[in-house]
DNA sequence: ACCTATTGTTTAGTACCTAAACAATAGGAG
DNA sequence: CTCCTATTGTTTAGGTACTAAACAATAGGT
């Protein structure tokens, strides 16, 4: 019995997620809330980001995304522009907002460049076997959420 | 580079922690909400939980705690008890409560089924690579979280 | 010109948490 | 014994982060 191996992957998953949860101005003269900075991020990835895509994406109401955005299009951090779909307007990063996007990358860079070289350096048959552990998960995950 | 590799684990752990995310009745007559039924998971797991451990264990303040846990006893699912120590005081669960208890251990029980037997079977040098990996991970953490 | 589907907004309400002031109590020092 | 202090747990006001539901606005098809 290996019960440990989980509540070690949980704790790491905890630790992780809270790097997000401080309340930080990420370079910029605005403290920016979790949920804004997730925002931001969201938005800088995508270069045609909508307020219905974001919602899907991050698993909140289109509601919930507006209220966000309207605090982030306040404080400057982001603005709108006419999309090219039926009604759609499209979210960009303002300068400010490409800011506070690349300082919330640097915080994580540390994280996520251990985890990638970790990986790399693994020998095929650990690497596969991983990968398979992940996908199984997935999959036992799904047939969860399909139960309900 | 590897950047699919982080998605998919952070893609798992989300949907692992969603599973608590929603209102159960946890087979009792009463709705649970996540940070209540995430309390009486830590309080089934120990015979001496007080308020201030689970603020620790739970990464909330007491104050917090101290309203989830008289909305439990209200809804009858815990209980205290005088405790050994300087003025604590024990919650313990009732026999609703190990009903939730146990039926919250029961959602989660394929997941951790399928995860514990991947793991074992694994073979030694797969097995230890992982645990090196989350060893390495949770120092990256600790160095991340020291240097706020 | 109307109907409909889609987009995004607003509002009221709720869960969940914090900070800070507070009460209660046990134990030690003088 | 009496005071002081450390610790426990509680309460309150306030704030974030949502949701659900009603709404407005607009493009496109019939």
């Amino acid at each position: 019995m290996n019960n440990e191996f989980l509540q070690e992957c949980l704790k790491i998953v905890n630790k992780y997620n809270n790097l997000d949860k401080k309340v930080r101005s990420y370079g910029t003269d605005e403290l920016l809330y979790p949920s804004e900075i997730h925002v931001i991020d969201a938005i800088g990835m995508s270069k045609d980001m909508t307020t219905t895509k974001l919602a899907a994406k991050l698993g909140i109401t289109k509601g919930g995304i507006s209220q966000i955005t309207s605090k982030l299009i306040k404080k400057n951090l982001i603005s709108k522009k006419d999309g090219d779909g039926l009604n759609e307007v499209y979210l960009i990063l303002t300068d400010k907002g490409i800011t506070a996007y690349q300082a919330h990358i640097k915080l994580h860079e540390p994280m996520v460049n251990k985890l990638n070289s970790l990986f790399d350096n693994l020998d095929e048959s650990s690497k596969k076997a991983i990968l398979d552990l992940i996908g199984e998960l997935n999959l036992e995950l799904n047939r969860l959420e399909e139960s309900e």
